[in-house]
DNA sequence: TTGCTCCTCACGTCACGTGAGGTGGC
DNA sequence: TTGCTCCTCACGTCACGTGAGGTGGC
C-alpha cells in the first residue's frame, strides 16, 4: 500500500510543505531520503507514509535542533535524551529572549532620545518638569593632565566587558556640580548611561533645560546663558547636573551638529525667603 | 592628541571589545578602518577617538542590523532614517518573539506527553481524574476503502500550510464514540493537536485510562479489555474518545513500541439508578 | 518540437573564526 | 636566535536557494 502511491519531490514538496530544495539538501547530506530512486532516471520517489518520518525531521528543525543533531538521533533516539535536548534548547531560548529584551530595552531608549532630538525647542532655555528617569551611574572619571572624557571612556569600555556591562544604552555625563560643568565642559565626573535596569534614577523635579550642538563636551556658550537665566529667575541650582546626548553619532552625520541637553535641578526661591534678603543686601 | 596613542589591532581590541579577527574584517568590507596604515609593514593603527566610531558600529550591530545597512548609513545617517530603521528592526524583533513563544509552547506540551509517558501506569486500566487540557481538533477525516489515517493526514499537511498552521504539537485522534474506536482503531474522525492555543478542550473529568504501545492506530486488545472492565465496574461511557500518543517518532526509535493512551470520559452508574435496572432484567 | 520536471554540480549567503605561510622588532 | 605580533590569503561554518547545463516523458 505504500509502495502505490509514489511523489516525486515536488509533489512530496507540495504534500509536506518542505521546499523541494530542502528535500534535496536533507538527502544530500544524509538526513532524509526518498524510500526509492529510478535506477535510470535518478528520479526520487518518496511513499506516503514517509510523510510521518519527514514529520520528525521537521518537528526538530522547527525547534531550531541543528540537523546534526537531528541525524544523530534518527539513529539513536530514546525520551531521556529527548527531554535533555528539548530542556537544552529551552535554556538557549532562554538567552534568546534575554537577548531580545535587551534589544527591546536599548531600542526605546534610543528612539525616546531622539524623538525628544528631534522636536527639541532648541534655542528655548526653560524650567521644566521631568519624569524620574532610570539610569546607571558609571564610576568616578579621574582625568590627568589635557585629558577630556575620551580616556577615562576608553578605561571603562575596557572593564565593561569583563563586567558584562552593556554599552548600546544612550550615554551622558553626570557633573557634581553647575561650576564643575562650567569648569571642564568636556570632563563629567561620572558618566551615565539611560539604562532602564540600571540602578540610579534622575529624580523627578524641576530642571533648567538648555540645548546645544557640538560634538561631545562642547557647549559653547549655553551654560553662560543657563546661568543668566537662573539669576534672573531667580532659581537656586541644584545637583547634580546631567549632560544628555539626545542626537549623536547614532544617527548624526556630522559631529558638529550633535544635539546635547543641560538639566540643572532647581528650585524657585521662595518669594517670601529671598525678596527679604535681595533687599537687605 | 588624537595621534599620539596610537593602537595596534590586538590592542585597540582589548580596549574596544571588539575582536581582533572581527575588527579585520570589517575593515576588510570597509565597514570600519583604522586612521593610519605603516606604508611598509601594512600594519593598522587605530586612534583612541576611534573607539566613538566603532560605537556607532557595534550598537547597531548588537540590534542585529546587517552590516552593509550600517555601512551605507555610516555614509549617510539621519535622525528620522535611524527611527526608521529602529522601528523596522522592532518589528522583526516582535515576530522572532512570536516565532519564541509557538517553540516554548511546543517544547511544554511534548515535555508533558513525553514526561506522562516515562511514568506511565502502562499495564494499568483505570479511571483517572484528568484537568481541562486545550486542543485544537482537526476537521472531519472521511476515509475511501482501505484507507487508514495517512491519507487524510497527509491531506491535512497539505491545507494546514496555506493556513499557518502549525504542526509540530504533539498529535492524537478523537472518536465519535467508543463503538467507532473498535470498529477501526486506525481511523479517527478528527486529528487533535495538544495546542494551548487550540479552539477547543479536552473536559475536565473522569476518564477511562488505558495504555499500549504499538504503531499508530495499532491497539491489540486494548479496546476489548477496557471495555469489560467498565463493563464490571459498571461504568457509562460517553463522548468522544481521545487517542493521545505520548510517546512517537519524536523521541521511539521502533515504532512498535510508540505509547498511546486511550481516554474514555465515564461516570459511574449511581447505585440507586443501576442496581435497580441489573436487578428488574 | 515545445514545455515541463527531474538530475547533478557549483556557487552565493552572512559575519566572521581559524589556520597557513611569511615578515618585522625586541 | 627565540618568541611575539602583525600581515594577507584561503577555507570552513550552516542550511539552504539559485542558476547552469543536461536529460527524459508527453
Amino acid at each position: 500500500m505504500e509502495n502505490k502511491n509514489l511523489f516525486t519531490v515536488q509533489e512530496f514538496a507540495q504534500l509536506s510543505g518542505v521546499e523541494a530544495s530542502t528535500l534535496r539538501y536533507w538527502d544530500d547530506i544524509g538526513l532524509f531520503s526518498p524510500i526509492q530512486r529510478n535506477p535510470d532516471t535518478n528520479y526520487r520517489y518518496y511513499s506516503l507514509a514517509q510523510i510521518l518520518a519527514l514529520n520528525f525531521v521537521t518537528v526538530l528543525s522547527d525547534l531550531d535542533f541543528p540537523l546534526k543533531t537531528i541525524a544523530e538521533l534518527r539513529q539513536n533516539r530514546d525520551p531521556d535524551k529527548i527531554l535533555a535536548l528539548l530542556d537544552k534548547q529551552e535554556k538557549e531560548m532562554d538567552m534568546e529572549m534575554q537577548r531580545l529584551r535587551l534589544r527591546y530595552s536599548i531600542i526605546h531608549a534610543r528612539r525616546e532620545l531622539i524623538t525628544n532630538g528631534i522636536k527639541a525647542p532648541e534655542a528655548e532655555i526653560a524650567v521644566v518638569w521631568r519624569d524620574s528617569l532610570d539610569i546607571m551611574v558609571w564610576p568616578l572619571n579621574e582625568y590627568n593632565e589635557g585629558e577630556t572624557f575620551i580616556e577615562p571612556m576608553a578605561g571603562f569600555i575596557n572593564q565593561a566587558q569583563d563586567q558584562h556591562i552593556n554599552l548600546s544604552f544612550p550615554v551622558g555625563g553626570c557633573f557634581d556640580s553647575f561650576e564643575t560643568l562650567k569648569s571642564g565642559t568636556n570632563r563629567p565626573q561620572h558618566f551615565i548611561s539611560i539604562d532602564p535596569i540600571g540602578n540610579q534614577k534622575i529624580k523627578e523635579g524641576d530642571y533648567l533645560s538648555g540645548y546645544t550642538r557640538g560634538y561631545y563636551g562642547e557647549m559653547g556658550d549655553l551654560p553662560a546663558k543657563m546661568e543668566k537665566f537662573a539669576k534672573k529667575e531667580q532659581l537656586t541650582m541644584a545637583e547634580p547636573v546631567y549632560v544628555i546626548y539626545l542626537l549623536e553619532e547614532i544617527c548624526m552625520q556630522n559631529p558638529d551638529e550633535y544635539l546635547v541637553q543641560i538639566l540643572v535641578p532647581v528650585k524657585k526661591q521662595a518669594a517670601s525667603q529671598s525678596k527679604p534678603k535681595g533687599r537687605s543686601a
